[in-house]
RNA sequence: GGUCCAUUCGUCUAUCGGUUAGGACGACAGAUUUUCAUUCUGUAAAGAGCAGUUCGAUUCUGCUAUGGACUACCA
């Protein structure tokens, strides 16, 4: 049976998304669109107490910013509308709301069905009665081998149900398992799954309480109704997709099942277990996309997005963890894991998180925009450092900035670390750094430097910013490439002058590099005399004469 | 404890019975760079163990070990 693709995702807005969930949405959306099919988003919402305010809008900020776009369901309101509107969270489609506590009466006609077919029953057993009996009996299982000894519509005459139930008697519908029953599930990424019906206990489904359905009722209902034809979610689900599947067929929609896959884990990079929301603080790196303020604990942690990510860096790692095509590709546009991706090349294990790599994918996209562009990005980050305590004192022209963070940028894995490695070319140094003077800074670097700024002076504007190509050493097998370029008047008045004094120009040179740049470190030397333009070159040679003397 | 799932370099992974087991991240070393970084080259690094099937197993099967998930009126 040929049958549209239809995947959601189907979080639950308990907090922020974590990064696990985020590659669960990336991969039901590379699989939609791989078919022309629907995504899906719907708000599993069903237990009251954990909702946090917030998380909704929250996790539609996350996907419209990794590019994860949603067709039908929550958020999907904006993009089918073209244009974007205060109401993030506007519904759109015809199978509606896709907000599970909106679906209240939905759930009563199917919990009522599963009531009158005899695959559901009542039962008033309290929370507290329920945790005793784990108590006194070790391994205490809601199921066939007790249902009978329980206070149930099961062991209890039928006036005396209705009348607890008329008398607002708190109490849960149970789905009824048969016993002793082989329970195949065809897992897409696993392949046959069987389980014995005797491990799964009746299930709670609604909850009196809150009028609420719980996730097992809920989801197979709604994933029925929404015509969802495959369901691709963590493992987390594999021990209650046996229990689904029953209901399916309690249901009489076995026919129509979606199709399941169950995606490996995301795993704690140290020591063991699934990666958690804590592990973010814990081990200096982000688990969310977005940065999430708790409005309830006022807690903050850190996202993708806020600490200089890419989304297509952030994209483009995560496919990686769990699915990889035959062949040595690592980078992907969306487009291209769109065309590539396939359930059955989703890896079976779990995948430890390893930040490194993230931030090498970041350091690839990086490299890859086009100078302007960083330049625009790196622009904020500069004005950012421009403060009344220390504000910038040689400005650069658009043309130059491009050119620095075109010569920078290799040295970063992202925008805001330009600013530790080129902040010199902003702000003359305010200190100079120890270990470089020890190694670079010795007896006569102040008889040079001064020498030096007479030298300088004789150098014309006009002639300062001029390049030269000077006849580079011949090409070795080691050096294929040698430094063509340099400035003119670096060449023609400084070189002759170290020559002709018989100084190293290795002393020289490091010597005027700690001037202008406070430290040895930053591009080659005549990159920073040349933005920096004569003044402020002489006035840092100056200056550093006057405080290193 | 029970059930289920998994197991190739430290990490992510390629291999769909015959390979010097490949790539990437990270690590280390060397070269280049008048600084630092980059870059380049190279090195170390893996089939959990034990049986079986087979002419031949990383690949198929079983057992063991290890890891993980689940075991709520949470999802």
């Amino acid at each position: 049976m040929e049958r549209k693709v239809r995947v959601r995702f189907a979080p639950s807005p308990t907090g922020a998304l974590h990064i696990g969930g985020v590659r669960t949405a990336l991969y039901n959306y590379l699989f939609a669109r791989q078919h022309g099919g629907d995504m899906i988003l719907r708000i599993e919402d069903t237990d009251s107490t954990r909702f946090v305010p917030g998380a909704e809008e929250y996790i539609i900020e996350a996907l419209q910013w990794l590019g994860i776009e949603i067709d039908e369901g929550i958020g999907a309101w904006n993009r089918q509308q073209g244009r974007l509107t205060k109401d993030l969270c506007g519904q759109y489609g015809d199978k509606g709301p896709y907000r599970q506590s909106e679906r209240r009466a939905i759930y009563h006609t199917y919990v009522r069905q599963l009531l009158d077919s005899g695959h559901a029953y009542i039962a008033f057993d309290t929370p507290e009665e329920l945790e005793r009996k784990r108590e006194e009996v070790k391994n205490f299982q809601y199921d066939a081998s007790t249902r009978m000894s329980m206070r149930n519509s099961l062991t209890m005459p039928a006036d005396e149900v209705q009348r607890l139930m008329d008398a607002g008697e708190q109490y849960v519908v149970r789905f009824l398992v048969q016993p002793n029953e082989e329970v195949h599930v065809n897992d897409l990424i696993r392949g046959e799954v069987v389980i014995n019906s005797n491990i799964i206990d009746d299930k709670v489904l609604y909850k009196s309480a809150d009028d609420l359905p719980t996730y097992h009722l809920a989801n197979i209902v709604d994933d029925h109704l929404m015509e969802v034809s495959h369901v691709i979610r963590g493992e987390e689900w594999l021990p209650s997709a046996p229990l689904h599947v029953l209901l399916y067929r309690a249901f009489g929609w076995e026919q129509s099942m979606p199709r399941f896959a169950h995606l490996p884990l995301l795993l704690k990079p140290d020591g063991n277990g699934k990666l958690s929301k804590r592990d973010g603080d814990r081990l200096g790196f982000p688990v969310f996309p977005l940065e999430f303020h708790d409005q309830k604990t006022g807690a903050v942690s850190s996202g993708y997005r806020e600490s200089g990510y890419y989304p297509e860096a952030v994209i483009n790692f995560l496919a990686l963890l769990g699915w990889h095509d035959t062949g040595d590709k690592e980078m992907y546009t969306m487009d291209e894991l769109i065309r590539d991706f396939s359930l059955d090349r989703v890896s079976k294990a779990g995948a430890k998180f390893d930040y490194e790599k993230g931030k090498w994918f970041n350091h690839q996209y990086l490299m890859l925009r086009d100078d302007a562009d960083l330049a625009r990005e790196f622009a904020s980050v500069v004005a950012a450092h421009d403060t009344p305590e220390s504000p910038i004192t040689h400005r650069l022209t658009e043309a130059q900035l491009t050119h620095v963070v075109g010569l920078m940028k290799e040295r970063v894995t992202f925008v805001s670390e330009l600013w530790e490695q080129c902040s010199f070319f902003f702000k003359a140094p305010e200190e100079y750094d120890d270990k470089s003077l020890r190694k670079r800074w010795k007896e006569e670097s102040p008889r040079h430097m001064q020498e030096l700024i007479g030298v300088l002076e004789q150098v014309s504007e006009e002639d300062w910013s001029r390049r030269v190509v000077v006849p580079a050493a011949e090409p070795t097998a080691e050096n294929p490439d040698p430094q063509p370029t340099t400035t003119w008047f670096i060449d023609t008045v400084v070189m002759p002058w170290i020559a002709e004094q018989g100084y190293g120009v290795g002393l020289v040179m490091n010597a005027f590099r700690i001037c202008l740049v406070g430290a040895a470190r930053g591009p080659h030397i005549w990159e920073i005399t040349d933005i920096l333009g004569k003044t402020e070159t002489l006035n840092r040679v100056r200056q550093a004469l006057d405080r290193l003397r």
